[in-house]
Order: C-alpha cells, then sequence, then structure tokens
DNA sequence: AAAATAAGAATTGTCGACAATTCATCAATT
DNA sequence: AATTGATGAATTGTCGACAATTCTTATTTT
C-alpha cells in the first residue's frame, strides 16, 4: 500500500483551514494590530464560524507563532521586537543554507529556468512599485532551495517561518508607507545559486541575509 | 507592559495540555500501532475526555509529526520508514549544527559543568541497563546546545523533533528487545563540545550523526 | 487614601449533539 | 465474474450550551 500523501498544500477543503488562512491573512494585513487581543466570540462572529472551529484554527496559529496563547487568559497578537527579528534572520539563514546543501546537487536546467523566473517575476514587481506583490515574489524566490532539496522536514520548517516573514513585511510596510526590505540585491544571489561554488553560495546566504536584517531593522524603533 | 513569558514548559496545566502528553505517551510507547487509524470517539473515551479536546490534541500531534490527518478520513499514527529516518536524521544534523554555532562562544565552567553532568547520567543508564532511560538522557544530553543557544526557534524546532525521535527509538527497542542506538560514543562529542575547535565540533557532528543512523537503519526492513 | 476582599461580568475551556462526508454492504447491470 | 450504483452505518467536521477561570468593579478594612 503506498503511504499516506502529503498533501502539498495543507490548506484543505475543511472550514478549519480556510479559517486558518483567512485569520493569517487578517494578521498578515494588519487588520489585527500586534499585541491586542483576539475575543475568539468576537473573532468567531467576524469571520461566521463556530468557536471551536475558530479555536482549531488558532491552535496552528499558534504553533506558526503568529498568535501566543496563554491558557485561561486569552490568545494575544504576536508582537516582534528586535530580537525576535534577529533570530528570525538567523534561523532562516541557517534553515537557507542547509537547503542549498541539499539542493545543489539537485540542480539542473529545469530548475535552473525556474529560479530565473521567479527571479523575474520578482524584477516585474519592483518595476511595477507593486511592494505587496515583490513581498511574495521575492518569498516565492526563495521557496526555490527547499522545494528543489527534496527534504520535507526542511520545507515544513520554512513555511512555519515564512509567515512570520510575511507579517513583518507587512508591519514594517505599513508603517513606512514605501517598500523597505527589496531591492536587486538578488542578482548576485541568483548567479551564485547557479554557479558551481556552494562554499561561496553559502557564504554570501550569510551576507545576503545579514544585509536584508540590517536594513528592515534600522525602523523598528516605534514602539517598545 | 512586559511582553508575553514564553512559557518554558508549554504543558500547561489545562486538560487539553495534559490530554496532548497523555496521547504523545501512548504513541511513543508503541502502545498505538504505527500506520493504524486513530478513531476519535473511541480514544476520547479511552483517556476520559470530550472529543473536542482530543481533536485540540491531535492537531498539535500532526504538527509534530506523530499524527498523519487526512480531511474527513481520519488520523493515523504516523508510520516511520528508512526515507523518513535519514530525513529527521540530516535536519537534526543541521539543527545541531546550528546550535553549536550560536552556543559556542556562550560557553562556560558552569554550561561545562552542566553537560558533564548530562553524560554523567547517561552513562549511569547504560551501566544500569536502563534502556529507556538512557534514551531519555541522551535526548537530555544533545539538549543542551540547544538550551545554551538561547536561540528560542531553533529549540522549538528541536523540541518539534525530538518525538520523532523518541518516537523511532521506541519502536527500535520494541522491535529489538536490546538498546540499540546507545553506545559510550559521546566521549568525543562530550570533548570536542568542551574544547576550542568549533569546526572539529561541526565536523565530528556529521559523523557523530550519520553513525547514529546507520547504527539504526539497519534493522528497519522488518515491514515495508 | 491605599490595600485587601468579595461579588458580578466577561472570557476561555470543555462537553454532548447534529450535519457532512466517507466507508461498507449488497443489489443491479454489462 | 467484474464493475457500477445505491443504501445504510460509521466516522469526522461543526455547532451551541454549560463549566471553570480570570478580569472588573465596588466595598470594606487598615
Amino acid at each position: 500500500m503506498k503511504s499516506f500523501e502529503q498533501a502539498t498544500s495543507p490548506s484543505g477543503d475543511t472550514l478549519k483551514d480556510r479559517t486558518l488562512e483567512r485569520l493569517q491573512e487578517l494578521i498578515l494585513t494588519g487588520d489585527l494590530v500586534p499585541g491586542s487581543k483576539l475575543l475568539e466570540t468576537q473573532v468567531a462572529a467576524k469571520l461566521d464560524v463556530s468557536r471551536a472551529t475558530l479555536r482549531e484554527a488558532m491552535i496552528r496559529l499558534s504553533e506558526i507563532g503568529l498568535l501566543v496563547n496563554l491558557p485561561f487568559r486569552g490568545s494575544y497578537i504576536r508582537k516582534l521586537d528586535r530580537l525576535d527579528l534577529q533570530e528570525i534572520y538567523s534561523f532562516r539563514t541557517g534553515l537557507e543554507k542547509m537547503a542549498f546543501q541539499f539542493c545543489w546537487d539537485k540542480r539542473d536546467l529545469i530548475s535552473q529556468a525556474d529560479l530565473q523566473m521567479r527571479n523575474e517575476r520578482l524584477c516585474q514587481c519592483i518595476s511595477d512599485n507593486d511592494a505587496y506583490g515583490a513581498i511574495m515574489a521575492e518569498l516565492h524566490l526563495h521557496n526555490w532551495c527547499y522545494e528543489l532539496s527534496g527534504h520535507s522536514l526542511l520545507l515544513q520548517s520554512w513555511e512555519r517561518l515564512k509567515p512570520n516573514l510575511q507579517f513583518y513585511f507587512s508591519m514594517h510596510q505599513k508603517a513606512h508607507d514605501r517598500a523597505g526590505p527589496l531591492r536587486e540585491s538578488h542578482d548576485e544571489y541568483i548567479r551564485l545559486a547557479k554557479g558551481d561554488s556552494l562554499d561561496d553560495m553559502l557564504l554570501h546566504l550569510e551576507h545576503h541575509m545579514q544585509q536584508g536584517l540590517e536594513n528592515t531593522l534600522s525602523f523598528l524603533d516605534t514602539t517598545s
């Protein structure tokens, strides 16, 4: 018997899953203010689902880290401070280095063309001044190495981390309306990812991520 | 206002959490056979909780990977094959390498003494032929670098991965009643972890993990 | 006036019941 | 005989109500 198909997209057709996505969207777009408390009855009514269903969705969001649940005291929208961001970025760096190590020998012409396409989509969004699209395109670009690695645990970890990045990017963008964390700094990334030296790629990753972090960190002094 | 205290031990005093722990224990001890289906009504009755409470616990176990949930079709106890184990070990290797990179400069006499103690506890269990205790002691030993790293995302990832290891060790031990994956092979690990060369430690980690994997993989041919 | 205490309201945790979907059985068709 | 299709049972998904806990506010005490 074939073992269970890992659902490539965990967004099933169950109401709980759709609720999860909608709530996540509400958080990511900033409709729900970081630090504020989520009243289950209220949110359930807003999303037109029962509390039980909402709670099942909230558990997953807590696991991801977008929500902080205190037993009997409620769930709060995650607040990101400078330290949290540093953690996210350093962890992301480590994950992506792993991903490149695993995917390195699996690269071929098809996957390289795929990478190229993702980059072009990103550049297009930047040209169009489409900040939100650019964020998504950048994340999709970075998805490449995880998908290619064929390492489900690694991909899973990245998928869990990604919403946190998206969350911060949205916050950041909302606070300072021009898109911050983006630029054409991916040229080198692409070049090395197609190149022959894994070590160079890994080294560049550290630099690339560090720069991305500093580039975004310099703003975070709005609220303590 | 102080931001939310990350609960150091997520095992809160809520029934859902206790249920999670008990169900996890049932899986880890092998009372529930891998691949078998979990009937919610049945398990809920067995644990003497409502189905809603059980379901909330099961969601978390699905996230960890001990359960596989198929919408409308049920939840199954995870089945580990050779490939899964390889993934777990390679991911674990990457995580622990990250952990040592982060904790390296934080080592001091106190933490080194702590490491020593954990190793001695492991050796004690091995001497006593306490297989289960040795498994726990080994995991606790490896916890050291994650705790010391002070990196919550990293620690979290490890905590999520750990039950899968525990799961396999128990399966393994149940299938071949002598304790398999353990030995005094941690001497070198300890020595290098206390030493001066991070590179040597990282290199040894690859070796240490690879050996641990091979040591356990050689059995897995009981059921396809 | 400040701190401690106690009722009441509000909110989260838990439960049992109903709805939607899948699974098992068996008859009908080719 | 094998495949298809329908019917009923079993199981999961979803809901609304009750119980336990926390928060608020008023009252008392020092």
